[in-house]
DNA sequence: AGGAGCTATAGATCATGTCTATGACTAATA
DNA sequence: TATTAGTCATAGACATGATCTATAGCTCCT
């Protein structure tokens, strides 16, 4: 198919013709004076075509090699160029970092990871593309993405899943409740009072509707939103009890604007997980990431 | 210098992208599946990063490796066009053809010759410099032309040269002149009539001067003209006597427009050399050419 | 469950790229 | 003019490493 059948004579070539000499292009390229010439004579032979002209102080382009090499030098320009591109992705100076996962995962999990990994990487771009649990998957899946960071449990044979800080949900409340502080609730007591949940398909809320469907009760939210922001908002304006992750709401429990309501049964924790291809390679930023998460 | 040290690997790196299959790619280069698995493995190696994601039915590549491809895509296709243009250029489908000589050979001696290549060899561009002939001769030392036409002898250690046919210069006039047409003049007598030669510097005008002078004369030429066609015209509207090469006023002696004036001494005849440089490669074109001129 | 793809691995083989040593040549020196 | 120092070419030995065969492991599809 190809007509040298060996491209490295190319790049002899193009250092022979480069420096006009077969003596230094051994020099560049680390080998022999009779190497070089050797290979030159051998791609002359291939091609059938005399590419140099050999004088005393050295060689020199025939009128076909000059052709030829205006095709080879670009060819090998090209070359160095995705060498030298190569060696930035593995270097962490050039590439890009695509993580998915839920916004309020990205706030207040991932952003301080990612603050220190741009300060230190600043070459990489990120990428951060949000979705839901099973968006995320199929992202990856897709290959659109280099890990997911989710909430767990997570089976899925084709993911590599490790599990990270481990985080307690439960439900909290603003001022407008007060009276609940201190007490311990029932799951029908709290079902009285007006119940804010994230919306559908989230994990969260497919944890804690499983959770009360185990002990025979329906949890159904009276509102439903889309985001921890609003789920936070909500609850500290008393529109109702908010079923949100105790570390996502750190601030507002400490200065007060929310508190947690005690109920009798045990809200399980779960862990964050990280998400990668099973059996996959993995880019070096991504590997690096995980490292920095651990 | 180099990062991967065996740009062959980037041959099969191609293939493999292309086919988005070892299997497919060791078919296309008539190699092995083991020999493509393991060529791309050490490429992966010595790049340092992963470039296919393996899976059942064939291999795709990572981001890193897309970001690879891209580059040597463009270098491969570079050489593949590198060597096609290689292959028309020994076929002859294209390239280029320098000869240098006078306008008269060109004319009168190259002409059919030349006409013939071309019919033959369309895809050859011809490329004509005319000059005297020291002036040939350092063009073809400069590498300007491929081949040079001249009259011989030429004596130059560095040219090869090959004799052609043989060329007879003589004297003719017009019918101004009538009165000689028959006649068998001596170098005095010619001399007493108005000479035209062609200008200086010209191998044909230095050998009919260094004739003379064996003989003891001065040839001074009334007129000096700068091309045959002009040395010819002149002849014929009886300017004088031209000293011109008998094959290239072959029509007008035919046509009595112009007749040969006998000298009581012989003008020795001389050849037409076709010149290349000594031991230095020279183009298929060129080497065309040559053997048709034989 | 079995078959038909695919890639990976191990180990043997042998082609060929590379080396050393030397020669031939040219150009610029002494 | 002889010498020297550079060039590239050639020959033959050597060893690297590319390639092969054989086989295993895996996934998908029937």
């Amino acid at each position: 198919m190809s007509m040298t059948n060996n491209y490295e004579l190319y790049k002899v070539f193009y250092w022979a013709a480069k420096m006009g000499s077969l003596t230094q292009a051994a020099k560049t390229l680390y080998l022999t004076q009779p190497s070089v010439s050797h290979a030159i004579k051998q791609l002359e032979e291939r091609v059938g075509i005399s590419l140099f002209y050999r004088n005393a102080k050295g060689v020199s382009l025939t009128q076909e090699g000059k052709i030829l090499f205006s095709y080879i030098e670009q060819s090998q320009i090209l070359i160095t160029l995705a060498e030298e591109k190569m060696v930035a992705l593995k270097n962490l100076d050039s590439g890009d970092l695509r993580i998915g996962g839920s916004d309020s995962l990205f706030k207040h999990y991932l952003l301080p990871f990612l603050e220190d990994f741009h300060v230190q990487y600043p070459g990489i771009k990120l990428h951060l593309k949000h979705g839901t649990t099973p968006e995320v998957i199929s992202y990856l899946k897709e290959g659109r993405i280099d890990l997911g960071v989710v909430r767990m449990p997570i089976v899925d044979s084709l993911l590599e899943v490790t599990e990270s800080i481990q985080l307690q949900d439960c439900f909290v409340a603003g001022e407008r409740y007060a009276e609940l502080k201190g007490q311990v609730l029932s799951m029908e007591q709290l079902m009285e009072y007006p119940v804010i949940l994230f919306s559908r398909n989230s994990r969260v809320r497919m944890a804690i509707t499983e959770l009360f469907e185990k002990y025979g009760h329906e949890l159904k939210p009276d509102i439903e939103v889309g985001s921890v922001d609003l789920l936070i908002e909500f609850a500290r304006r008393g529109l109702g009890i908010s079923f949100v992750t105790r570390e996502f709401v750190s601030k507002e429990l400490k200065e007060g604007s929310l508190f947690e309501i005690e109920l009798d049964i045990e809200v399980p924790p779960s862990n964050v997980g990280m998400m990668i291809m099973r059996n996959m390679p993995i880019s070096t930023a991504a590997t690096k990431f995980l490292e920095m998460v651990r």
